[in-house]
DNA sequence: ACTCTGCATGGGAGCGCTCCCAGAAGGCTC
DNA sequence: GAGCCTTCTGGGAGCGCTCCCATGCAGAGT
């Protein structure tokens, strides 16, 4: 254990040949500081090899320098979603710019849902990122009042939270739709997703929002965003409607199970349907034909979500607390 | 805020009509203590609401109670793979049940590495988990060095580290060979990973220990674990060895570039060329045909490595500090 | 020469906790 | 009843830092 006697502020100074205040000075950038004083507290520290403990400086300051990522059990599952590794993988750059911490809080059933809003709420953190909530989830709520800063990633429905980054599901959704339009299909329908969460509405709104121009008829199964449920909807719809020409399902991953579904019945994609997704993941490009979908920027995505608490941590007021992220048409075979 | 003035211990001590010195050995559970002051503090703290500050407790415990998980840039890219995924998982329920904070790292640069060192070794964590490090990384070496306990998740190259948790690769390896000879297969060629880490080393390994016991040729190609490398290898193999009858890639995702490769070749899978992949991934299920590969337990493998690490954090010496994980042939249409 | 201003500086106080020691209280034995 | 354990208890000291106040000192103004 070499790291056991670690050099102290006052040692620095001692070396230094300074007081402690000068080389607390020094470290947290103080403007006023001699030049002289500032070049040899900055030697000492770096022949001592001093690194500031962070929980003394925690005590005093009330201020943690961590934020937490939630990840409830819902997203758990999915965890290996490039949605979520992206928007991951975003947090992670823009906070490393920051120099706070990112602590990764999973809540795996409702007892531990408990004991993480005590957690979260019991000045350990300094803000809390939250991911694609589902229903009226009250932890934002009440984070909120107490008063711990909070950003969702994806508008959350029944909620109208201060601050959120989500994509624009609404406008993708309608950019797809009025594709399958612009190619000549004529009987759309959708395979939407849950109605509780933000993505499955909107997606299902820019549907309607396209199809509110033509007068196409409005067809409509409901998924959970899984491939099973994809292949269910796919079947219904495929029994009520079979004259269908076009199908735009709200997430890649029930697309795929659509298509299945379609071989299955014997229907040439996008010969007889056209089929367009939602996430530009990698099962889009697995698929024979490849999937015509919509991108989302997911990483920017966790890049935005992370500014947006840090500037609300240093106190700042927002300008736009509210930020959608363009989402675009990605053409493959599929449609 | 309502956050602002949280009870303290003080607080609670007076509250309870105890001292400070009695509240503390409540909390931290000492047997020192008689039940109806126990009952008084447990009270009090409830009708307080209160929360240890974790910082002060820090301060002069010198324990962190958090262990970091590092992420290193190559590894950044396949973050949305399962096994990375799972892993994740595991670390993150078995840590709930102790307490321990996890805090994801990730380094994104060679200067952030630095940086990031410096960090982990600078008193901020208990112990570090490192997962599936490329060739000789000198990291884990100089944290053991500094005291700070290591796990690791995936047997190093070049290494050789007190303790880590693997899949049993070259078993799973022998395993997939040995179906392929099972099943009559006699010109096997496998397309196997990088040679820096310690899954591309065992995998190849393990097809060498089946073959040995045949006279079968030893037919080898290399990849980088991506789709685009499979495909690269099976054409150069396909080059080299047009009579081959069976192939064991050491990833799925080189398994679904060999396959594209080889139905591009207008070989049948399995009937002209059986085809065995590595991991068990989502991906292998949406092959068609659907892929025979091998199966790994992820989150076990997160459980086991949390663990290690926390009875290690725990000063306890481990009487198996490496721990070896059962993976087996999962038999799907390809082979 | 004197005061006045303003920046730079040293160091006391205190953040909330655990550690530990000294002492109180109770239960034995003889 | 005296003496001696044993168990439980209170609270002082101190972890390493930031905050802030008092002081020192140089330069400007009269």
């Amino acid at each position: 254990m070499v790291a056991m006697n670690r050099p102290t502020l006052e040692a620095v100074a001692a070396r230094a040949g300074v007081g402690r205040g000068t080389v607390s000075r020094v470290i947290n950038g103080s403007p006023n500081v001699s030049a002289k004083a500032r070049a040899a507290v900055r030697q000492a520290i770096d022949e001592l090899g001093y690194i500031p403990n962070r929980a003394a400086r925690t005590l005093v300051t009330r201020r943690t320098d961590t934020v937490a990522l939630v990840v409830s059990e819902s997203e758990l599952r999915v965890f290996d979603e490039p949605y979520f590794a992206g928007t991951i993988r975003g947090i992670g750059s823009a906070l490393a710019e920051t120099g706070l911490q990112l602590i990764l809080a999973m809540a795996q059933s409702p007892e531990e849902h408990e004991r993480l809003e005590h957690y979260l709420t019991g000045q350990h953190v300094d803000g809390v990122l939250l991911l694609s909530l589902h229903g009226a989830d009250p932890l934002p709520g009440r984070l909120e009042e107490m008063g711990v800063p909070t950003v969702l990633g994806g508008r959350p429905v029944g909620l109208d939270p201060y601050s959120y980054v989500d994509m624009d599901n609404r406008g993708g959704a309608r950019q797809a739709v009025k594709h399958l339009l612009g190619i000549g299909r004529t009987r759309i329908a959708t395979i939407a997703g849950p109605q509780d969460m933000g993505v499955g509405v909107d997606r299902l709104a820019g549907y309607r929002d396209a199809l509110l121009a033509s007068n196409a008829p409005d067809l409509v199964a409901y998924g959970d965003f899984s491939e099973e449920s994809g292949a269910a909807a796919m079947r219904a719809l495929l029994a009520g409607h079979p004259g269908l020409d076009a199908v735009f399902a709200a997430s890649d991953l029930m697309a795929v199970g659509a298509l299945r579904e379609l071989k299955a019945a014997g229907r040439r994609v996008p010969g007889d349907i056209a089929l367009v997704g939602f996430e530009d993941s990698k099962a889009a490009l697995h698929t024979d034909p490849p999937l015509t979908t919509v991108h989302q920027p997911t990483e920017q995505m966790g890049r935005q979500m992370a500014h947006l608490l840090v500037a609300r941590i240093n106190g700042e007021e927002l300008s736009q607390p509210v930020v959608i992220l363009d989402t675009h048409l990605v053409r493959r075979a599929s449609a």
